[in-house]
DNA sequence: CGAATATATTTCGACATCGAAACATTCGAC
DNA sequence: GTCGAATGTTTCGATGTCGAAATATATTCG
């Protein structure tokens, strides 16, 4: 998978790794995904908005935003979506009425209960190409990475 | 960022790098696809197919497909948009009327051709978070972990 | 040749995603 | 208390993304 760029030697090092990041997320999402929609029919969206009531609890709309790191208009939609299958439930809050707090039913509570440890299960699967020092340093490196300090 | 998962320390680990994984990938790509798509009116997949004819000349959509990691009825959207806005051209294969060819247009070699160095700094000053050591050293992780057999 | 099969692309329906604008509600200043 | 700013959510329009089904063309084999 060559670069292809004519740039310096810093520039092909950057985009190499850049490059392989993203090929190596899109590798590990192609075999998760598929799985998720299959047996539980759900979307990587729709898993993190219900894990994120699961362990955190009702949510409002825009604590969900920060948690799934996605726009607002996005939420409102993937909520929309779990909302009409009755996984998660809408309630406007009593003291401030612009809030939305969602969530989960009875039905998404099981759903995520026992679609987690399966997926949890496949992700370990496939980090376990790395060794476990490997893994430590993968994460190190994406952290690193990751802290945005605006550019 | 706790995982909030209660699992076996394998999973724990597992997870951890994962969703560092994730998150490195949101973040580079949120501070560079907003730049990409104010200064040359560019989405991420756009820029994927203008580059892959750019540097390998015309390709059919089929080629495309496995360039951009994307499903062929996905390629036909993308390719669709970018003939709508004068970017490439379509043209079927004479000995195969099934295939069609996709090529730059002049206007698209010209924004591309302005497009990719600018894309390309940004990228490199992203990962200028990193020392070279560390860039290869994730790339390689990268490489090993998306080398996908199967799941 | 002609039918079955294979290949390349498109269409369709569903969901995700964003930013901007609209809307609803609350808060703050006067 | 009312009006304007701030906050939380929804709506809208555009693009991306997939898989399944449809379509178009080519190939193979009897």
């Amino acid at each position: 998978m060559p670069t292809h760029y004519q740039g310096t030697e810093g520039e092909k090092r950057a985009l190499d790794a850049f490059i392989k990041l993203n090929r190596s997320v899109s590798a590990l999402n192609g075999q998760l995904l598929p799985h998720l929609q299959r047996e539980f029919s759900l979307t990587e969206s729709q898993l993190g908005v219900l894990e994120a009531l699961y362990h955190l609890g009702p949510l409002q709309q825009g604590q969900l935003c920060q948690k799934i790191l996605r726009s607002g208009s996005n939420v409102t939609t993937v909520v929309d979506n779990l909302e009409r299958g009755g996984l998660v439930r809408r309630e406007r809050d009593a003291t401030d009425r612009r809030i939305q707090i969602v969530q989960l039913t009875e039905h998404g509570r099981k759903v995520i209960a026992e679609a987690l440890p399966v997926h949890v299960a496949r992700i370990t699967a496939l980090l376990g190409r790395l060794s476990t020092d490997e893994q430590d340093q993968l994460g190190r490196l994406c952290k690193k990475l990751g802290s945005a300090e605006k550019g």
